[in-house]
DNA sequence: CAGGTTGGTGTATAGACAGCATGTC
DNA sequence: CTATACACCAACCTG
């Protein structure tokens, strides 16, 4: 079937794809179009990765906005909406607009409503239903891209719940989902009330098998000789052999997936062996610069090891690495600058990122709920064998698995190769997803009874597949007592039926997008602060009668309720009295709030990922934690008796990172203290600073929290956003001016916005180190009158001053030289 | 005796979405 | 609990 053949496209966009090279559709896509997708018909396209599942989304979206209608294209990663949105705008010449939302970017500033795809991840869609954006109504279509992902247990539930929503507010949607080959295809489109294309063909041939010995035997049984000698090291064979044969005239790159980050990096730091001498001296310029480019994107080990490891070719891959460290690698690999990536599962679901070979050397990988080592789905490893093959450069692909004996590699054709993925399984009937969507569903009106919610919850894949009709019903009616004990709905128990609405706390909590237990820790928190609660009800504060937890209010009916809500937060341990030991704060007055005891607040929220307690944290942590008792807002859980005091810990390590940022703490410094890299801090502080702003709305709905505590939630968040001391705040909020910036203008004795536009001009240029540009357009960010600095000469003393502070800062005792700045 | 080898022990372990209003060194 | 890599350290061997 020929592009131009299609009807009900914009005019020329069939032309367009054949000029791009598409003479003929792939089978899949023939069989999608027989299936309707350009009639407006809804499919689950269940085919491999790189078969041209995105072309049938386009004909899906480009046929309905030709008729008049508005699409949305859903991703599972915010990476891939920028990935998604380049690919679609080649469509903007045909009168086709695009544009983007996801929770860090919003698409030019123009209006969504006016554009005719928008591409959004899943929770940014649910974020926008509950917000009421208006164009939800409009649209006609909607794709769902990796739409297996419904299985996992922590985001599973907000696509599968979306979906159903869009599909209620728009009863005639075409629902268009694309899958990767998982076992029942068959039961999400039933689900979708769509047509099934399930297909296991791909337009690159891949070849996948087992490397023992010497050599790797193929699925189709064909064999490959790649000796390894004695004590040589197996991956590092395989990488060589790839590079040494010559297709296209070069050799091919490889793809090695193993299981944890260190290994990662360890594998990148041995494969320079490989790659490095199979370099030629142009490559080698254009890495040298390269490594440049990551040293300067951060200052940690981790982006040096980069630095060091891509030199020569090799890469490594992984979530602790800052995003442009990661997009820096995926560019340069893609561009077959960059010879072999290790990488973690990070690079299997992520953007696209095609190898000639990809090697799985780890198919184990440890799991601490199970302690122990458990085996790769066989979906995952699939995902990351699809990987193999790069369109337009192999002629085929290749995806080998590592044993290291016979009978592990009989077991690996078994349990991989020959394997069928499993099928996926809805998991919206446990209480974390359940809390959140039964509250979104109530406050946005989608129901407004038990049974009505009851009804749209049967619109999901769960009531799909479940055998067990009770189950939801049952989990459902526990998360609605959960949340009318904390006030975020209420309850009508007249007559027959139950009515369900959202209190006004209930609809802040859904539009805000917090997790309903995370704001209930937030506002048991910041009620803790509450003036109501200072004198009177300072013993009820800290010692609770029954061990439950604060009681804000004084009416026993809000004692009732309160005591209620904490127990049942924390259902899953014995009673006691937990406050009673090691919880009780001398403090008979409310505790002054401090960023710390804030920023303890949001990282206890189930909405915050825990940091791993290393040996030696918890005696650290321990300590700290008697250090500061009077900072924490709520009662400490006993040490001795109270299984949440590891939680608690856990929650002051991320605290106290946040805490060394905020304190200017360089990041290198902050990486080593916690054992993390570069983007695990960003993800930490953008976390951070995220709860407290919703915390800093919450404060305003809580009763006897003043201005002032909101002042001081908005000042510890604005002080992870820029990473500085308070002192700094208002040198940090020009433009251009970072928190390396605005210290050295500090110590330069320029301490404010005001300053700047008034301080002597070679002052200014000495404590930004001479850069005349950077210092005009500060200047001029300033607010400045005349920011030219023509004939300016730079202050040295300024620049002195400034230059010892950051050094002693870099090299030296951070604590120690932190204490210069205080 | 310096310097290297071997072997036992201890430790740690993947990923990443959301709000809001504009920009690091 | 199930694995594996690695850092660390001590006992041991060798030129």
């Amino acid at each position: 079937m020929e592009p131009s053949s299609l009807s009900g496209l914009p005019a020329g966009v069939g032309e367009a794809l054949e000029a791009e090279g598409v003479a003929e559709l792939y089978p899949p896509q023939e069989a999608a179009v027989e299936a309707g997708v350009v009639d407006g018909e809804s499919l689950v396209a269940a085919v491999p990765t790189a078969s041209g599942k995105t072309l049938i989304a386009e004909l899906a979206m480009l046929s309905s906005i030709e008729r008049g209608g508005k699409a949305l294209y859903i991703v599972p990663l915010r990476a891939l909406a920028s990935e998604k949105k380049a690919e679609f705008e080649r469509w903007e010449e045909f009168g086709v607009t695009v544009g983007v939302s996801t929770g860090n970017y919003d698409s030019d500033g123009e209006w969504l409503a006016s554009r005719d795809i928008i591409v959004a991840t899943s929770e940014k869609v649910d974020s926008l239903i509950r917000n009421g954006a208006p164009w939800i109504d409009d649209l006609t279509c909607v794709v769902s891209d990796e739409v297996h992902l419904v299985d996992d247990s922590h985001r599973g539930p907000t696509l599968e719940v979306t979906l159903a929503k869009l599909r209620r507010v728009n009863p005639g949607l075409q629902t268009v989902a694309l899958s990767a080959t998982v076992g029942n295809a068959d039961v999400i489109a039933d689900w979708l009330d769509a047509e099934l294309v399930e297909s296991d063909w791909r337009p690159i041939e891949l070849r996948t098998g087992v490397h023992f010995g010497n050599a790797i035997e193929f699925d189709d049984g064909s064999r490959r000789e790649v000796p390894v000698e004695r004590g040589a090291d197996q991956t590092a064979e395989l990488v060589a052999d790839a590079l040494d044969t010559e297709e296209d005239g070069q050799g091919g790159s490889s793809l090695v997936f193993v299981n944890s980050r260190r290994n990662a990096e360890s594998s990148a730091r041995k494969l320079t062996d490989v790659t490095g001498p199979r370099l030629t001296g142009d490559e080698r310029d254009r890495l040298r610069e390269l490594a440049e480019e990551i040293r300067g994107v951060s200052d940690t080990d981790t982006s040096e090891d980069l630095a060091d490891a891509v030199e020569e070719g090799s890469a490594f891959h992984h979530a602790g690495l800052a995003s442009e460290h990661r997009s820096l690698v995926e560019d340069a690999f893609r561009d077959r600058l960059i010879k072999c990536v290790s990488a973690t599962p990070t690079l299997a679901a992520g953007v696209n990122t095609p190898a000639r070979r990809v090697i799985v050397r780890d198919w184990r990988r440890y799991d601490g709920e199970f302690g122990g080592m458990q085996p790769l789905d066989v979906l995952e490893v699939h995902q990351m064998c699809g990987r193999a093959g790069r369109p337009g450069l192999d002629p085929y692909g290749e995806a080998v698995l590592l044993a290291s004996d016979a009978d592990t590699r009989e077991e690996l054709f078994d349990r991989y190769v020959w394997a069928e993925a499993e099928p996926v399984r809805s998991k919206l009937a446990a209480e974390p997803a359940l809390r959140t969507h039964v509250l979104a569903t109530v406050a946005s009106g989608f129901a407004a009874t038990r049974e009505g919610l009851l009804s749209f919850l049967d619109n999901t894949l769960y009531a799909t597949q479940t055998d067990d009709e009770g189950r939801l019903a049952a989990v459902t009616d526990t998360v609605l007592d959960y949340l009318d004990v904390n006030g975020f709905v209420e309850r009508d128990r007249d007559g027959g039926s139950e009515g369900l609405a959202a209190t006004g706390i209930g609809h802040t909590v859904s539009r805000l997008y917090l997790d309903p237990m995370s704001a209930a820790e937030i506002l048991d928190g910041l009620r803790t602060v509450a003036d109501g609660a200072d004198d009177e009800g300072a013993a009820g504060d800290f010692v609770p009668a029954d061990g439950a937890g604060p009681a804000p209010d004084a009416g026993a009916e809000a004692d009732a309720d309160d005591s209620g809500f904490t127990t049942y937060t924390r259902a899953d341990e014995e009673g006691g009295d937990p406050a009673a030991e090691a919880g009780e704060p001398d403090a008979a007055a409310a505790p002054a709030v401090t960023p710390l005891g804030l920023y303890h607040l949001v990282s206890r929220t189930p909405d915050t990922y825990e940091l791993y307690l290393k040996s030696g944290d918890r005696e650290e942590y321990t300590e700290v934690c008697y250090e500061r008792e009077t900072e924490f807002l709520g009662d400490v859980p006993s040490e001795y008796e109270d299984v949440r005091f590891e939680d608690w810990l856990a929650a002051l390590k991320t605290a106290r990172l946040l805490e060394d940022w905020a304190n200017e703490v360089d990041e290198d410094r902050i990486a080593e203290r916690y054992g993390v890299g570069p983007g695990d801090i960003r993800g930490k502080v953008d976390t951070a600073e995220w709860l407290l702003r919703a915390a800093e709305t919450l404060a305003r709905d809580v009763e006897g929290v003043d201005g002032d505590t909101v002042v001081r939630v908005r000042e510890a968040r604005k002080r992870l956003e820029y990473g500085v001391r308070e002192e700094l705040l208002d040198l940090a909020g020009v433009r251009n001016v970072g928190r390396k910036r605005a210290r050295r203008l500090y110590e330069a004795g320029i301490e404010s916005r005001a300053d700047l536009r008034e301080a002597d001009k070679a002052v200014v240029l000495g404590a930004l180190r001479g850069r005349e540009r950077t210092a005009e357009r500060i200047l001029e960010n300033a607010g400045r009158e005349d920011p030219s600095l023509d004939g300016v000469d730079p202050d040295r003393s300024a620049s002195a001053a400034a230059t010892a502070g950051a050094d002693a800062d870099g090299d030296g005792d951070g604590q120690a030289s932190l204490g210069d700045f205080g």
